[in-house]
RNA sequence: GGUGCCAUAGCUCAGAUGGUAGAGCAAAGGACUGAAAAUCCUUGUGUCCCCGGUUCGAUUCCUGGUGGCACCA
């Protein structure tokens, strides 16, 4: 998935040692709390040996994952999601808020109960330790053995919207829809439901031209970055700056 | 040139036998604790093409104009 997840080049893993990069398979389960995890192991190592280490990239709850933590919360077996997903598909969301309401009356109030996932995810953790789901929500920012500086970039949403326009025609150059082709077997799997392949699925199947998956993917794209400029908004300790300020943002690095 | 049809939100269109209007898409804003490039929520005032007429009242009916489309010359 090297194209449509903008992969970093052979040529920019050469100029500097990232990690994480092409270690999942398709149908791997993964989590924010695993990628927490695998972070904050990951850091121990490298700390002993560098003094900075850059996190970079706009996946807005795995950059919170390690930058405050996630609470305790047992992993789901697949035996209870699937039995979730079968509750869900039988009873239908009106009936798990019901049930949440019974299990877990203080979640009950603060979910959205529009929305399947999220009452689904706690009602999988009331089944499966016969505990409320909001008991395991500390609610509290977890300590680092490190300091943290968060700098987050931004420009005005004309230019933004015209590079994204730029990105998704010269992904399309390098070959995305190849990359499409090959993955389209796969197309059910969780880690293909994302942007720059859903849409291009939709083309595979006959039911947009190329030109209708094409916007669709710059469409979904420009939302996706206004999602990123809401989260990352409300997060007082970012400090923000236009990318070209790179000397700003080198000093303020530098004096931590 | 003639005849017919159309002109309503950024786009595609619906609608009221006359009481100033609403869907989809787009757009904007927001939420987010082990599926997160996912998932979910909220937001529709717009000279109803222009001039005039009829009317208590016209975006709706009528005359004329302008623009578009179709057919005929």
């Amino acid at each position: 998935m090297r194209i449509g997840t903008a992969a970093p080049t052979a040529e920019q893993l050469q100029r500097a040692k990232h990690h994480f990069v092409g270690i999942l398979e398709l149908n791997d389960y993964y989590s924010a709390a695993q990628y927490e995890a695998d972070v904050l192991k990951l850091l121990d190592r490298l700390f002993q040996t560098h003094d900075y280490v850059l996190l970079t990239g706009g996946s807005m709850m795995y950059v919170d994952a390690v930058c405050k933590g996630i609470d305790e919360i047992p992993t789901v077996d697949e035996e209870t999601r699937q039995m979730m997903m079968w509750k869900y598909r039988e009873e239908g969301l009106e009936s798990l808020c019901a049930q949440l309401k019974l299990l877990d009356p203080a979640h009950y109030q603060r979910v959205d109960l529009k929305n399947p996932k999220r009452v689904i995810h706690a009602l999988e953790i009331c089944y499966m330790t016969g505990k409320p789901y909001s008991s395991f929500l500390t609610n509290q920012v977890k300590e680092r053995p490190f300091h943290l500086i968060k700098i987050g970039l931004r420009r005005d949403r004309e230019e933004l919207f015209q590079r994204i326009s730029l990105r998704v025609d010269e992904m399309m150059r390098d070959g995305l829809l190849e990359e499409v082709k090959h993955l389209y077997p796969f197309r059910h799997e969780n880690s293909l439901n994302t942007v720059g392949y859903k849409e291009l699925f939709q083309y595979l199947d006959g039911e947009w031209s190329l030109e209708t998956a094409i916007e669709k993917i710059k469409r979904n794209t420009r939302v996706y970055a206004k999602k990123q400029m809401t989260w990352f908004k409300r997060d007082e300790a970012i400090r923000w700056f236009h990318p070209d300020q790179q000397q700003e943002i080198i000093e303020t690095i530098e004096k931590g």
